[in-house]
RNA sequence: GCCGGCGUGGCGGAACUGGUAGACGCGGCGGACUCAAAAUCCGCAGCCUUCACGGGCGUGUGGGUUCGAUUCCCUCCGCCGGCACCA
């Protein structure tokens, strides 16, 4: 008879083990949040996204950042709010009905459907019962409520703005539909357009929004000066030109810098201002002229690099210090949503007005001293005020003071306080947005929808032909009655920004089903304290998305709502996910799986044939440049992409694409999984310690060590380092001999302390193994091991085998022996190993005493340097 | 163009508050196991120089502050994000 093999142990199969866990979690609500109870509450948000139908590694690392926060703060005891939704509004909708005929609801739907399921397999702690989906009449219904609420306030209202517009198309065309200055789709070259908008007074916030960001200090600091620069608060001078040359009004123009007024040699006014239209009512080429400027478009960028012209208008502005006549251009960089749209021009003083005069041979005129030669380049900084007869010889700040209070005094000008912010223009001519819940009345103007009329639906038969605004060129929706007066009106059909979307989400998250836009109860238990306690998100939304959602919350705020003052008490800004792309001789992209890299050249590993590596850039489906989530959880399961996504690079750093670093992961599960199997059959011994040889003492001190240090990149995000010290403390843990008993006790108590500082980053394999261990109490019930005497107690009741668990003891971490590092003149010569409380008097004469040093001090020490418990610096003497 | 950021071995990255540069992982090399390979396990390793001990150099570039600089300041170079209708 043959003696049956021992069973062999059971492999590491994470795609089992996964679902397994995440149908319990799902069963047993394990992840549901209400307000009430005795736990602090904690609100963890990320972004959420745009539904593409591809879920891409982006929003795994975003997602995979939050969830770890997520688990660990529901160990320490909170009440973890953990919610998550959807962006479903936007132009791709759209698109993607001219293209392929799909309805952009089925098409939008169909693609939450399908990113939920994928999302859904990487045990993410989401409780799915607060899931909003903002294309859905549910969501958009309170926005509009929330829109009347802001109207009432006096935050909404109706006014003109420039547009994209394609003449061939008759449609407004977004910044990115504008490609080489033609529209996208006709080819025609775009114009700037005035059209009638929707607004929201966010300027009236400004001050606020600044103020605010010194109560924020959870936000990194570049994202502030971002917002800080944007908002852009500038004290200036606003005065007024007289015009001569048959113009009526009078120019007023804006400056920062009134202390260069003198040295002011001509001025400029944007294409859209009226003189300008005055200019090109006279003269064809002045038309011809504004038209080309407006062939630029809106966008900023295209504007300032697009080449600084002008066009001389028949008219001269008369300074009001020295009496002089300025030439008055058309200019094709002025803006007519800053300041005026008017400028009076210091070529000496300022790059780009120095550009034009150059290029139109006008005067430069220097009234700073600088000590440069203005003629050859300006000089843009601060000096002494020279040419001017009110300010000579003033420096430029109170020189400023000085023309401020000389023109108010004068009545000629007054100091201004400017800001670079404007009003947010929210309307879209588009259909797949939230409808404005306004009524156009030819006797009573412009009406707001009743509440109880809320939501004003979109409908559904609508036709897609690229040409104007399918809302608008619906045959019946527009047609209704005057709620006023009952007449014949037309409904509003432009729809809102989808930033209004992305404003308020995390407020309906809370209250998701709630007929009133907000349950002001909910609201006010789950945005009390800092609000959202830690956001998370990419930096491409540092301006736009954070300064709306900042603005709503303060408008809503004002309308009643206890939302508080800012939205989002901390602020987490990941990086991009990245990767080289592989590109084929026939200009075909191939996956990095399908590539195989030798001596840095790659080859296409099915056909061995050469493989052109382009550089890194953002993983996009077009490029292939990164295999897709649903492959890779098919191929490692989710603990492995959440671990490398944590282990591979900082959170605020862009991560680099690497399949050989999942490789990494995936091994690094599989030894923790292994050595599972031996422990499990280890005893559980929780009597007293024995006494630890000191290779024991060792592990025993790096597993209290491991506690501590993976607590505290928890709280500092930083996961690459808290993997790297689960590593080292499992790369201990199988230094030592497991047939030796008490390192067996050490290796099994190490192990499940691992299993505990793993949990947040990879839950499914250490709750599988953690049941296999014999423990009761699911390890996403735990507690986390820094605790406090009361929590210990609880958590040594729950279940007689917690004896076994290790508490943090910072006594037990400590080294009795350091090296101290001895250096000359600041490089290391010899090192030291000291007991860990040396003195400074013993350390520096140990120190000199090491004979590694003696050839460096040849002749003696002028200086010592101690650094307690790191080295000691030997100064030579000379 | 304007605003903001980043730059460390062959690669991803680590380094507390100005105090041992290169933890941890990948790749590489050597070894064990195997008929062989894969997987796994053990060991080595910044670069130059040296038989070795050791020494020199080294955190994008050039400069500065300091006993000591990846860390602070200035210059330049390269790359990335945002710029108001992509989200």
């Amino acid at each position: 008879m043959n003696t049956p093999a021992p069973a062999p142990a059971p492999k590491y199969t994470p795609r089992e083990i996964e679902t397994q866990w995440q149908t319990k979690w799902f069963e047993k609500n394990v992840f549901l949040a209400e307000p009430g109870g005795d736990r602090p509450k904690y609100y963890v948000l990320e972004m959420l996204p745009y539904p593409s139908g591809q879920l891409h590694m982006g929003h795994v690392r975003n997602y995979t950042l939050g969830d770890v926060l997520a688990r660990y703060k529901r160990a320490r005891g909170f009440n973890v709010m953990h919610p998550m939704g959807w962006d479903a509004f936007g132009l791709p909708a759209e698109n993607a009905a001219m293209k392929r005929k799909t309805h952009p609801k089925a098409w939008t739907l169909n693609n939450i459907a399908e990113m939920k399921k994928v999302m859904q397999q990487f045990g993410w702690s989401y409780d799915w019962s607060k899931e909003v989906t903002s294309c859905l009449p549910s969501y958009y219904g309170p926005q509009q409520a929330l829109f009347l609420d802001m109207y009432e306030k006096g935050l909404v209202y109706r006014g003109e703005a420039l547009v994209n517009w394609d003449p061939v198309d008759q449609t407004v065309l977004a910044n990115e539909q504008v490609v080489d200055g033609k529209g996208w789709r006709s080819g025609a070259p775009v114009e700037r357009r005035k059209l009638p908008q929707w607004f929201m007074k966010i300027t009236q916030y400004a001050d606020q929004l600044l103020a605010d960001l010194d109560t924020l200090p959870g936000w990194p600091a570049r994202v502030k000066t971002m917002q800080e620069n944007w908002l852009g608060k500038s004290r200036g001078l606003e005065f007024s030109f007289k015009v001569t040359g048959g113009y009526e009004a009078p120019l007023t123009v804006f400056t920062t810098r009134p202390d260069t007024i003198y040295g002011a040699t001509f001025c400029a006014v944007a294409p859209e201002h009226p003189l300008a239209q005055a200019a090109a009512a006279r003269n064809p080429a002045a038309a011809a002229f504004i038209a080309a400027a407006s062939a630029l478009g809106t966008a900023q960028e295209i504007i300032d690099k697009a080449e600084k012209q002008g066009f001389l208008t028949p008219f001269k502005a008369v300074h009001p210090l020295t009496g002089g006549e300025l030439p008055i251009y058309i200019a094709n960089f002025v803006l007519m949503t800053y300041g005026t749209g008017a400028l009076m021009a210091v070529p000496a003083h300022d790059e780009r007005d120095y550009e034009f005069a150059k290029k139109y041979s006008l005067p430069i005129v220097e009234v700073v001293a600088g000590g440069t030669d203005v003629q050859e380049a300006p000089y843009a900084e601060a000096g002494v005020a020279i040419n001017s007869p009110l300010i000579d010889g003033l420096a430029t700040d109170a020189a400023k003071d000085t023309i401020i209070a000389a023109a108010e005094a004068q009545g000629w000008g007054r100091g201004v306080t400017n800001w670079r912010l404007r009003d947010w223009g929210i309307s879209r001519q588009r259909y797949w947005g939230c409808p404005i819940p306004f009524i156009h009345c030819p006797s009573c103007g412009v009406v707001p929808v009743p509440r109880e009329a809320l939501p004003v639906q979109l409908p559904e038969d609508v036709e897609f032909t690229g040409s104007g605004n399918p809302l608008a060129n619906h045959p019946t929706w527009k047609h209704t009655r005057c709620p006023s007066c009952g007449g014949q009106a037309e409904r509003e059909t432009d729809t809102m920004d989808t930033f209004m979307d992305s404003s308020w989400y995390y407020l309906r998250y809370l209250c998701p089903t709630a007929a009133d836009p907000l349950d002001k109860a909910k609201v006010g238990y789950w945005m009390a304290g800092k609000g959202v306690d830690q956001y998370i998100g990419g930096v491409e939304h540092a301006v736009l998305h954070l300064l709306y959602a900042r603005f709503f919350t303060k408008a809503l705020r004002d309308c009643g709502y206890p939302v508080g003052n800012e939205p989002f008490g901390a602020l987490l800004t990941q990086g991009m996910v990245v990767g080289n792309s592989y590109q084929k001789a026939d200009g075909t992209y191939l996956y990095p799986s399908q590539v195989e890299i030798k001596d840095g050249k790659a080859f296409e590993k099915a056909t061995g044939d050469a493989v052109t590596i382009l550089p890194v850039e953002k993983i996009s489906k077009s490029k292939n440049n990164g295999d897709s989530p649903d492959a890779l959880l098919a191929r490692y399961g989710a603990d492995t992409l959440r671990l490398f996504i944590l282990f591979t690079a900082p959170p605020e750093r862009d991560l680099e694409w690497s399949e050989a670093a999942i490789e990494g992961a995936w091994r690094f599960l599989n030894r923790v999984w292994s050595l599972g199997q031996r422990v499990k059959d280890l005893p559980s011994i929780t009597g007293p310690m024995p006494n630890y040889s000191k290779e024991q003492s060792r592990v025993w001190r790096k597993i209290h060590q491991t506690i501590d240090k993976v607590t505290r990149d928890l709280e500092n995000f930083q996961y690459n380092t808290m993997v790297a010290a689960i590593m080292e403390l499992f790369n201990d843990l199988t230094s030592l001999d497991i047939e030796d008993p008490v390192s067996a006790r050490v290796v099994r108590r190490g192990y499940i302390t691992l299993l505990q500082l793993l949990n947040p980053a990879c839950p499914h394999i250490t709750e599988e193994i953690w049941e296999q261990l014999g423990f009761r109490v699911p390890i996403s019930n735990m507690y986390w091991l820094q605790v406090n005497s009361t929590t210990r107690k609880i958590v040594e009741e729950m279940d007689e085998r917690f004896g076994e668990l290790v508490f943090y003891d910072e006594n037990e971490a400590k080294e009795e022996e350091i090296t101290l590092v001895v250096q000359v003149n600041g490089k290391v010569r010899a090192k030291l190993v000291v007991p860990h409380d040396i003195g400074q008097a013993e350390a520096i004469a140990q120190a000199q005493a090491a004979p590694e040093v003696a050839t460096w001090l040849p002749n003696g020490v002028a200086k010592a340097v101690y650094v307690p418990g790191r080295l000691v610096n030997l100064v030579a003497q000379a």
